[in-house]
DNA sequence: GTAATATACAACCAAATGGTTGTATATGAG
DNA sequence: CTCATATACAACCATTTGGTTGTATATTAC
């Protein structure tokens, strides 16, 4: 299997991109139908170009892409990069899992 | 198991702590062994006080805490944390995973 | 062809972020 | 006791973020 490895700057767009809870909603809505921008816009108590904005932010960080459908942009929500973005955070709770791991060792070094 | 939820601002948090790399290596350090805010401090190329920042911005989100030894502050990382954000990320997954699957049984229907 | 709809994008602004320096306090070492 | 170390925290500043309005362009409907 082959990982496409992220820089540490995507690293942070996506982060950054789920660090507020109407895109975490626009992701949400991508990933579970075909819906346009305009749908969404109309979802939230903000201007379309906010929405817009919002949705260029999740694009930026590959959690969504756009797809042209007549006038219409289509969003669709971008499993691959949340995989990717799990897999990172899986690594961090590794680094945990390996330390209480060498404590048991030597706990139990110290009972020999 | 009881699982404390966390509110949408939590949240909000724990994603905006973990966009930047400098914070993430904090994170990844204080989950692999003891370390102090000196510590950390003496490993970036930015003031004691810019570390001490984003230690506040990690403990704010609830990634590490702050234990006092002496007059040093132990941080140390929190597990639990990175499992909820883990936790976040496979229920967006897993809303496509469902789609995927209601399209599969779509298809079957049009094959009969 | 004209009007309405959907999007793009620039300019602008207030608030938040990420750094700095400076000062104060608490603890440990000699 | 005195000095050095570790931390806390405030004030300040440049840049980024997240919203706004306004204007332009492309597509669809009638």
């Amino acid at each position: 299997m082959v990982v496409y490895e992220l820089s540490e700057e995507q690293v942070n767009k996506v982060f950054r991109a789920l660090a507020d809870a109407t895109r975490r909603d626009i992701v949400r809505r991508t990933l579970h139908a075909e819906i346009s921008i305009s749908d969404l816009a109309a979802s939230y108590d903000m201007s379309f170009a906010a929405v817009q904005k919002h949705v260029a932010a999740l694009e930026a960080a590959g959690l969504v892409r756009k797809i042209a459908r007549g006038r219409e942009r289509i969003v669709r929500g971008q499993p691959d990069t949340i995989r990717h973005a799990q897999e990172l955070l899986s690594s961090l709770e590794e680094i945990w899992r390996q330390r209480i791991s060498r404590l048991d060792d030597f706990l139990a070094s110290e009972d020999t």
